[in-house]
DNA sequence: TATGAATGAGTTTTCATTCAT
DNA sequence: CATGAATGAAAACTCATTCAT
């Protein structure tokens, strides 16, 4: 196993377990022992506990970015876009929850783990983000969306997936969440549009 | 000052540290510091780091549902109890932001604090989440809310809130967030109904 | 009541908590608690929570050389006396098993707290000590006991007392502890005879 | 030195800090500085100071009951038996005196250290109380012993020691242990007999 | 005399990080 | 590269004692 992989398997290991127990409940030991290998092994991968956090999320938003970027660059309409977003989100969380988990639990609630004095960690999720951009202002000028405060679209998006997640996650929905996918979508289309 | 009176400032200074470094992040030590008290003090009003934590969530959800309530108990359409909400609740973030602050990135995000083998810490904010579902079960009976499933209108309320917030604290928001009440109520609105 | 009775009461209850828990596992604020009175209240009466220690221990062996005291006084042959001694002795255990068990598991055990760089705790126990060595001697002039070394004879009688204590105290006698009394008084005694 | 020396060096250095200051007096940095390494390391090898406290009390009965089960394996009379422990007993209090003032005042006087709620602590303890089991039945079937109850036998012996001891480790013996072997042994034996 | 809030030094325990092998 | 023992700074929590009321 390379370098590359041996990275990519910590950051999976650290992920799963910082998404379940957070980031401050999680010890380098817990991340070493998962992996059967030593803690100073660890550090020849990543010089700090703070770089591996950072190099998780980048691992997160890099796939959520990449499953965004595909659908963006379909020729349909935004709506339909926002469907398809929806659809692939959800199947996203039931195949990575550990990911989705700590992209809002750990991520977007615990600022102090990844912004420094110069950076204010949100270069981390940028791609990511620069992909919603571009789906929402696809939307609007295709007039398909209405709303031209993108800080109110992107939160009647990411805020209900996000609050849907935590729901999911903390096990009250009732039903499974694929079928919860079309009326999600519309809820989100709706509140773009006036 | 009385007991009572002590307590109170006691989770007001220990709410700002939380919300501001984080529930980890912030040592008893740093909330006896910034109250002029000694860490010993502290204890004789609070049995433990965690109990401190849970009357600070208790606090704060008991202050946001007693706004709600004022605004459930008028005779008004859902609709307007929505523009009525988020004004109110605008206002609660630009006086309390810790507060808001405190619920949504150490309550919400850090379960693994407020949850124990028996509770799951939701009780914490049973009020709230109360006055919530009288709003939502207000607004679907009067057909003012067509979206009846229960998780999805709360999602569109409280994410489309969540993110809003997360945004303004994060200082990216371009106008003051008086200016944004109605486009955002008429986006959740919208999302409510079909 | 006057000071003497209030400090008799803060030595009973002081006794019974240091016995069941330990002295160290006791805090004053137990103490208090269960006199219901303040822990300033304490502080008036003793000075310290080693001086109520040394305060209580004194009661106890005031109280036991109290009763050795009457048996020795009495003209009958030092075998009696054990015989007695042991009967007075195991009917002051079930009557004040607090009282033993602070003499053997606090006072005789946590030496440390009792003794400082003057004096090495005994003369607390002095009386008591007393009137043991009067027995003791007692036995040898009238040739009751043949044992002429008085720390194998203290060691007989105290010895055997204290292990048989200490297993009332951890349930694992059988029977109840009057039933043993004669068969304990005849080991003693053929102990201290050759 | 491997991880079971290191071990076992720790635990001789706690003994003989238990013993001379009591377990609570002793600090988990005391022992540290005496073994001149840091505070963690010692929860490198001990996750606790109950667990140290635990491993150390195993070690000292463990000792104990070796040298009991040698003499218990012999061919010769259980009086004889006797004599042989009383002498090496003393020979193992003058080599180790902290194992068995440890025994005496932190083991067996400080109960709550050792007990939980499923294990009342005297498993430590198991294969000595075991031997001097063998021990008395050994003598009562050999019709050396009379005494048939086995808690007076057991009082017998150990509280003699026990007492003796005690007098040892307050320094007010005249005559060195070894002088008083067989008067002690003798002691014992009576006392088992009737 | 009684109170009980305030104190602060002291204790156990944790854990990211280092470094010699 | 891999290891894992050693570190030590930091954190939560305890409690005897004091003192103003």
């Amino acid at each position: 196993m390379n370098k590359r992989q041996k990275r990519a398997k910590i950051i999976a290991s650290a992920l799963r377990l910082f998404s379940k127990q957070g980031f401050y409940k999680t010890t380098m030991c817990d991340i070493a022992d998962t992996l059967q290998i030593s803690e100073g092994t660890l550090y020849n991968y990543f010089p700090s506990k703070m770089s591996l956090a950072t190099a998780a999320i980048s691992h997160v938003t890099g796939k959520m970015a990449i499953d965004l970027r595909y659908i963006n660059n379909k020729s349909i309409p935004a709506t339909e876009k926002i469907c398809e977003f929806v659809r692939s989100y959800f199947c996203f969380i039931q195949k990575n929850p550990e990911m989705v988990e700590y992209f809002f639990q750990v991520y977007l609630s615990n600022r102090e783990i990844f912004c420094d004095e110069d950076d204010c960690g949100f270069s981390l999720a940028k791609e990511f983000i620069e992909e919603l951009e571009r789906l929402i202002n696809d939307g609007v000028q295709t007039r398909h969306f209405t709303q031209e405060n993108f800080f109110i679209a992107f939160s009647s998006i990411m805020g209900i997936l996000g609050s849907i997640t935590f729901l999911y996650n903390e096990g009250v929905l009732q039903k499974p969440l694929d079928e919860h996918c079309d009326e999600i979508a519309q809820a989100i289309c709706r509140a773009l549009q006036s």
